[in-house]
RNA sequence: GGCGAGGUUGCGGAGCGGUCAAACGCAGCAGACUGUAAAUCUGUCGCCCUAGCGGCUUCGGAGGUUCGAAUCCUCCCCUCGCCA
């Protein structure tokens, strides 16, 4: 089997130009994504291109991540129905330095064959001088076929129009293949189905200039069974960063996966073969109660997220958290879910005169305001310790907390917060 | 440039002098049911608190009329049609 057909299977080629499968099937071929720094961190939307660089890698290939501090910019109007705000170029810098590490993640330099690279295309597209690129870029592409791509025609229907920035990003995008395509004979682009347009820009680009093919393929936009944009949940985005996103929450994330996505979940993020997700799949549908392709799925790719260690971790804290119920929990359990959960420590002092159950909520991160803490009581939404909070003017002291040192609040059945007495 | 329609709470979309923090749908949050699922049903859904026929800030912007304006008037800004 070769890539072509192992992303075949797994549904992820969306589209894909005319003799690439051959081409993959026939030699090896280095491949690139871009990866655009608009945060610090790059979140699960990323996830699916980032493993399909380590599957090229995997299969012989040879991947290149790209760093868009160039492109990063300018903004790719892809997707966008609005303009967007320019980026500083300290925060570019910044994104840039925690995004890096996490493409390393996925990524392996030291092999002998096909070693992989992290290229940021600000190298090169910040030395562009305006004459210059107007007549050997803008040369070959007439006004009448960037209007035609989707990226830009629809933002043109729009009451706020595109700026000529954004409009100019196709050409940037193009410049980076090509620029690839000469510094390391680079000849295929992969991307989201949403930037089919800006791939093809540079394929077209290639041909006239080089006389050579190069290609693209893109990938499907994640969508939800429901209906729901992927990688949000209640908390907000779901961020690789495990700072953002602890690993708990992340290791959860994959396990609240709906019964009709997981299959293709486990195709598009984990590196289990067909047989092991087909069995995975008969077991959905005659036990889904189980949730076993949940698991699965949540332990793959926290792992390869965050490593062993932080899955064991998160795997203890689902245990002690969803489990019999806490109150009954060791301490050393209790102790370790601490860790993962996301959790405050308070003075015991503060505690004395007893403090009422909306400020500890509130103080604790679960709710913004002890406004939003007596809503949330009076529709029966906050539990303390297990135990549903009846009393929105309650008050706890430290006579209330398990062992005498922790407290345990849920908001409904997934936000969850640890609370620590502290004396001092 | 002329004529017409319009800008309402995340989105869509009612309201057109008081009873409007503003119908309804979607999204969100919570409850029931369950499998830490989906679907469904229920509640909630501007912000705050000492939770009350409570306070504060909203209906493109600025003024004005009125006891009282999202609703009326004036000017301005911005969209969308049609005509030139």
């Amino acid at each position: 089997m070769n890539v072509y057909e192992e992303f075949q299977w797994r549904g992820i080629v969306y589209d894909a130009t005319e003799g690439l499968s051959e081409v993959l099937a026939r030699e090896a071929v280095t491949a690139y994504i871009g990866f655009d720094p608009t945060a610090s961190s790059l979140h699960i939307g990323s996830l699916l291109p980032l493993m399909a660089l380590a599957r090229l890698q995997r299969f012989g290939h040879v991947p290149i991540a790209i760093a868009g501090g160039g492109t990063g910019m300018i903004g790719d109007p892809s997707g966008k129905a609005q303009e967007r705000a320019l980026l500083s170029l300290e925060e570019i810098e910044r994104n840039l330095e925690g995004i890096r590490p996490q493409l390393g993640r996925f990524l392996d330099f030291e092999a002998s064959a096909n070693p992989a690279r992290i290229v940021n295309n600000a190298d090169w597209l910040a030395k562009l001088d305006l004459l210059g690129f107007l007549r050997d870029t803008g040369k070959y592409f007439t006004v009448n076929y960037m209007l035609q791509k989707e990226s830009v025609n629809r933002r043109l229907e729009t009451e706020e129009g595109i700026s000529f920035t954004e409009f100019s990003y196709l050409l940037l995008q193009a410049c980076d293949f090509l620029e690839l395509f000469d510094r390391h004979g680079c000849t295929l682009q992969l991307g989201g189905s949403d930037q089919w347009g800006n791939i093809t820009a540079g394929i077209d680009l290639i041909r006239k200039v080089r006389g050579k093919k190069a290609h693209g393929l893109v990938m499907p936009l994640m969508t939800t069974a429901s209906g729901a944009k992927f990688g949000k949940t209640e908390a907000g985005t779901v961020w690789l960063d495990g700072e953002r996103t602890s690993p708990f929450r992340f290791y959860q994330f994959w396990l609240n996966t709906d019964d009709r996505d997981v299959v293709k979940y486990l195709k598009f993020f984990t590196f289990l073969d067909q047989a092991a997700i087909r069995e995975l799949e008969a077991v959905v549908a005659v036990a889904p109660e189980r949730r076993e392709a949940q698991r699965v799925l949540a332990r793959e790719v926290t792992r390869l997220m965050h490593g062993d260690e932080a899955l064991a971790r998160a795997e203890r804290a689902s245990e002690v958290l969803f489990g019999q119920g806490v109150a009954d929990a060791p301490i050393e359990a209790l102790l370790m879910a601490y860790e993962d959960v996301p959790s405050i420590e308070i003075d015991a002092s503060e505690l004395e005169a007893g403090m009422r159950v909306t400020e500890l909520a509130v103080r604790a991160g679960l709710v913004p305001s002890a406004s939003q803490a007596t809503q949330l009581i009076r529709g029966g939404g906050l539990y303390l310790n297990d135990a549903r909070v009846a009393d929105e003017k309650g008050r706890v002291t430290a006579a209330d907390a398990l062992k005498g040192w922790l407290f345990y609040l849920r908001k409904g059945q997934r936000e969850r917060r640890l609370v620590k007495i502290v004396r001092g």
